[in-house]
RNA sequence: GCACGCGUGGCCAAAUCGGAAAAGGCGCCGGUCUUAGAAACCGGAUAUUGAAGGUUCGAAUCCUUCCGCGUGUACCA
């Protein structure tokens, strides 16, 4: 038979013993096996466009190939699967496809550490990653697998590079990048953080690179309005980051003249110079007490000379403090001087000072400011530390006719809010929003100002100094200059090889074969050139490619892509809220707009869910986390299972924490180790099960044994009844037993069915378990059941298998192939998901409360839908109803029909 | 600092519109079985729903304040 040993972790695992006669015992290695064989070798999961079916498709963001799934995969594909396999089961042709976002940075660092090949150790990854995806026994149309890294796929990423380049929404521009002079090599934010090379420790400075620029600011207004029509199948909360992240400002902009003090008026034409500012509330420009400007506004650089040495090194310090990487931690104190210049307010001809300011940032909007204290934060605090005027011009609009001079004085904060203009002439006693729109058309009049919109969003920079990209396909030739590769050239493909040395420079530029070519255009001899594209360049359309992944021609065919998409249920980490779906979103416009789609936004539904944390134990006494792995630690825990202190084996204190499980820290799961111990569809399950699918999940291991508790009673109870089912329709007398039976079935379709359609998959799992041990409760037996209850046994047990097949597809599987008695499979035999009928679901009969000032005093039971006047004048009578209403005056009876009976009195 | 979200038995969590003495699982305790342990089966205990106010006939659910936790964001004019 079988031996039941304690593993190593301290839980339970079955070892298979007589294998001749096993089946009746669950073993998941053995159903696992099988049935994934069957699916791989009956192409269960392809599809192909069928017009008469309604399509479906599902889904998942796909994995960068590290090597190893983690249980953040695992969640994630779980879902996914859920989904598909209810779809299917629903009857609609269900696209669900699977594969790689292979290029990226770790394959260069492990370049760099292990002198590998990227490539290989990419493929490599990429077949360990996918035996793991296939023994959780995913339901993947694997025929339609793509990777990033292949030049059949890149081919079109540069394809539509050239797209973009022809409508002008690739170019290239001069920016500045993190640059560490020693090691030669740009930076990311995160690698010069606190201004030092994360490398070599030597200063960052900030060095002006050419770099390619998509122009995701062609589309703002469309990707922020869109948002609205995608509503509710997102979650609130992406919208939110999403629109921040546009952050599209409606304002003014208004030119202020500059003036040089001791040169009053005298300046010649063509020595006059404005400052043109933008701001969302010219109402109150009669507070403008200063000009603010960043300290690399280009007046600065004009009036250079007019400008005293003091000045000079306040804007050297501040822009030297700018240059440093910011450290998110700290609040920046603000900074700034008076420059000596003066400019002119053009609303009441003040004169007011111009400033440097080191909260003003150049990248938005015009990098100039009209400082009103009174009325914005960051103003008023300028203001305080540098004694400006701070003139109240906005008032509460029942204080409008009081005394504003003194009360402005006594301002000790800003007033931000909308109101009625004061001490600004002839706009007194307008509210601002009507004075913001006269006031800019005012300005706009007079030429000296107009309505402007701003955004934050900035175009899209994916130039990359890196080897493990799409090459970028441009060609520079001293005769023609910036050419792009023609299209019959693509792919140009990467070299086989190159320097990495992970300092960051450019690779490729040491490539000698790669970078000397001929001109596109002339055929002389030119350049290449050697950045490559950023990775989420790959990610933008990866799933459009999965309609029709062998297409040479085009990217995919627009007429298929227009049968399966736009993506109904997309799920994934909320890490990529914004970056990934404004992408994606950005290319999708872009691809409508050279007609490969009729779509506006890809993705109907998005789920994103929560992270698979662990605990993690570590040392950082040398600055840095050394983690140590749990099972190395003692830990001693209070009452509630909250850690107080925990010792590394050589005893030494060791700090705490719960953090995304990795493997680098030490406390991630290994989703092998926990399909040989469990089974893929018990650890499926679980997962499933644990928490809300949105929430974090924090990892404990003890749960998973209550999923294969849960598979084996299913198990158990399937091959109890199994030769005792006909195929007699349910009998027409139903006694009680069978009735109450029938009624928890439907109950539960119906339950299930609403879940999986509002993407909960908690509750459904316990839905399941519920109607389990409904079957377990119900006391008939094989042996002595009546025709009736036989029938409804059936129809729960072959529900309750149907409906387990999302959740643990290996075990509905077998357990379908034992109730009709071939091993075709669910998909062959036409299997659906059960359905429910109201009338089955519905109880006949119910119990009404009955409660006396809110409180439970009596039941009654009832038929379903009487009237509210029947229901009060039965609770009235009711006898223990009457013990409490007794000498006391009934003031009202509130019914709820089928709820109950709130009887109000008072005495 | 600001914005948003969340606090339900020891743990994870459920609860259409505000409507019963608040599901399910894990863990725990007891019993049957067993050489023993485990599994399996049967049974059991455990909740002033973070705190304080308020609205209501009635609050886990709505409002206010506070406490705790999480996420996002960082001078966006």
């Amino acid at each position: 038979m079988f031996t039941i040993s304690k593993s190593s972790r301290g839980v339970v695992c079955l070892r298979g013993g007589d294998r001749g006669h096993m089946d009746e015992k669950y073993f998941p290695k053995k159903i696992e096996a099988k049935w994934q064989a069957h699916w791989a070798k009956n192409k269960s999961f392809q599809v192909q466009v069928d017009d008469d079916l309604p399509k479906f498709y599902q889904l998942e963001m796909l994995p960068y190939p590290s090597g190893n799934l983690h249980m953040g995969h695992v969640r994630n594909y779980s879902v996914g699967d859920v989904v598909a396999w209810y779809k299917r089961l629903k009857g609609f042709n269900v696209l669900h496809p699977i594969g790689w976002d292979s290029f990226g940075q770790p394959a260069e660092d492990a370049a760099v550490k292990r002198k590998v090949n990227p490539r290989d150790w990419t493929e490599e990854n990429i077949k360990a990653m996918r035996g793991q995806l296939q023994r959780l026994g995913l339901s993947y149309d694997w025929s339609r697998e793509i990777a990033a890294h292949r030049p059949e796929y890149y081919k079109f990423d540069q394809w539509f590079f050239l797209k973009m380049y022809d409508k002008g929404l690739a170019y290239k521009k001069l920016t500045q990048v993190n640059w560490c002079e020693h090691d030669q090599a740009t930076l990311s934010n995160e690698q010069a953080s606190g201004g030092l090379c994360w490398r070599c420790g030597n200063p960052v400075t900030k060095r002006d690179l050419e770099q390619w620029f998509f122009k995701t600011t062609a589309y703002a207004d469309e990707l922020l309005d869109g948002l609205d029509s995608i509503g509710g199948g997102w979650p609130g909360n992406v919208l939110k980051r999403q629109r921040d992240w546009i952050g599209r400002s409606e304002g003014s902009y208004i030119d202020f003249a500059v003036r040089v003090p001791g040169k009053t008026g005298s300046l010649k034409p063509e020595d006059r110079r404005t400052i043109k500012v933008f701001t969302t509330r010219i109402d109150t420009i009669y507070g403008a007490t200063a000009i603010v400007l960043a300290p690399e506004h280009p007046i600065v650089q004009e009036f250079s000379n007019q400008l005293s040495a003091e000045v000079h090194a306040k804007i050297a310090e501040i822009l030297a403090e700018k240059a440093k990487p910011a450290d998110h931690e700290a609040e920046v104190e603000k900074d700034g001087i008076d420059t000596g210049l003066k400019a002119v307010n053009p609303f009441n001809s003040e004169l007011v000072p111009i400033w440097v300011g080191n909260y003003v940032m150049m990248e938005y909007g015009t990098g100039a400011v009209m400082s009103v204290p009174a009325h914005d934060e960051r103003d008023f605090e300028f203001a305080t530390k540098f004694g400006l005027p701070i003139r109240q011009v906005i008032s509460e609009p029942h204080m409008a006719h009081e005394h504003h001079t003194m009360h402005a004085l006594a301002l000790e904060q800003p007033f931000t809010s909308s109101g009625v203009l004061v001490h600004s002439d002839y706009w007194n006693g307008k509210t601002s929003e009507a004075a913001i729109e006269e006031m800019t058309h005012h300005a706009q009049m007079h030429g000296f100002g107009e309505p402007a919109t701003t955004y934050k969003l900035r175009d899209w920079g994916i130039s990359r100094q890196r080897f493990w990209g799409a090459p970028i396909p441009i060609v520079y030739c001293d005769a023609c200059g910036t050419v792009p590769v023609h299209f019959d050239d693509l792919p140009v493909e990467l070299p086989e090889n190159a320097p990495i040395t992970g300092t960051g420079e450019s690779p490729l530029s040491k490539v000698t074969e790669f970078v000397e070519t001929a001109c596109p255009k002339c055929e002389g001899p030119a350049r290449r050139e050697t950045d490559t594209m950023d990775t989420f360049v790959d990610s933008s359309w990866y799933y459009f490619r999965y309609t029709d992944p062998e297409n040479e021609v085009l990217p995919f065919s627009p007429d298929i892509a227009a049968y399966w998409t736009p993506v109904d249920q997309y799920i994934g980490g909320d890490d990529h809220a914004v970056m990934h779906l404004i992408y994606t979103r950005f290319w999708t416009k872009v691809m409508r707009d050279i007609d490969l789609l009729s779509l506006d936004e890809p993705v109907t539904r998005l789920l994103t869910q929560g992270m698979v944390v662990g605990e993690t134990f570590f040392d950082d006494e040398s600055g840095k986390r050394i983690y140590q792995p749990p099972t190395d630690v003692a830990v001693e825990r209070d009452a509630k299972g909250k850690i107080i202190s925990a010792r590394s084996a050589e005893g030494k204190e060791l700090k705490f924490a719960i953090e995304r499980m990795s493997k680098s820290k030490g406390n991630g799961v290994d989703p092998d180790e926990m399909v040989e111990i469990y089974g893929a569809d018990a650890a499926r399950l679980f997962v499933l099960f644990a928490a809300p699918v949105e929430n974090e999940l924090v990892w404990n291991e003890a749960g998973i044994e209550g999923a294969v508790r849960f598979l084996q009673r299913i198990w158990r109870y399937v091959y109890k009844w199994k030769d005792s089912f006909g195929n007699s329709s349910p009998a027409a007398e139903q006694g009680e037993a069978a009735r109450k039976l029938r009624r928890k079935t439907h109950q539960t379709i119906r339950r299930i069915d609403l879940s999986l359609d509002t993407l909960q998959f908690n509750t459904p799992v316990a839905a399941l378990m519920e109607l389990c041990n409904a079957l377990y409760d119900s006391g008939i037996e094989p042996e002595t059941a009546t025709a009736d209850e036989i029938s409804a046994v059936q129809e729960a047990v072959t529900s309750l298998v149907l409906m387990l097949t999302p959740f643990a597809p290996h075990t509905a599987e077998e357990l379908f192939a034992v109730l009709i008695g071939n091993d075709n499979g669910l998909l062959a035999n036409g299997a659906r998901f059960p359905e429910f009928s109201e009338e089955l679901a519905a109880d006949d009969e119910i119990e009404v409360v009955i409660q006396v000032n809110g409180k439970l005093r009596s039941k009654i039971t009832t038929s379903p839908g009487q009237g509210i006047e029947e229901l009060e004048t039965a609770a009235l009578a009711d006898a223990k109803a009457q013990e409490f209403i007794a000498g006391k005056e009934v003031i009202k009876v509130v019914v709820v029909p089928d709820k109950l009976v709130n009887i109000v009195v008072k005495g």
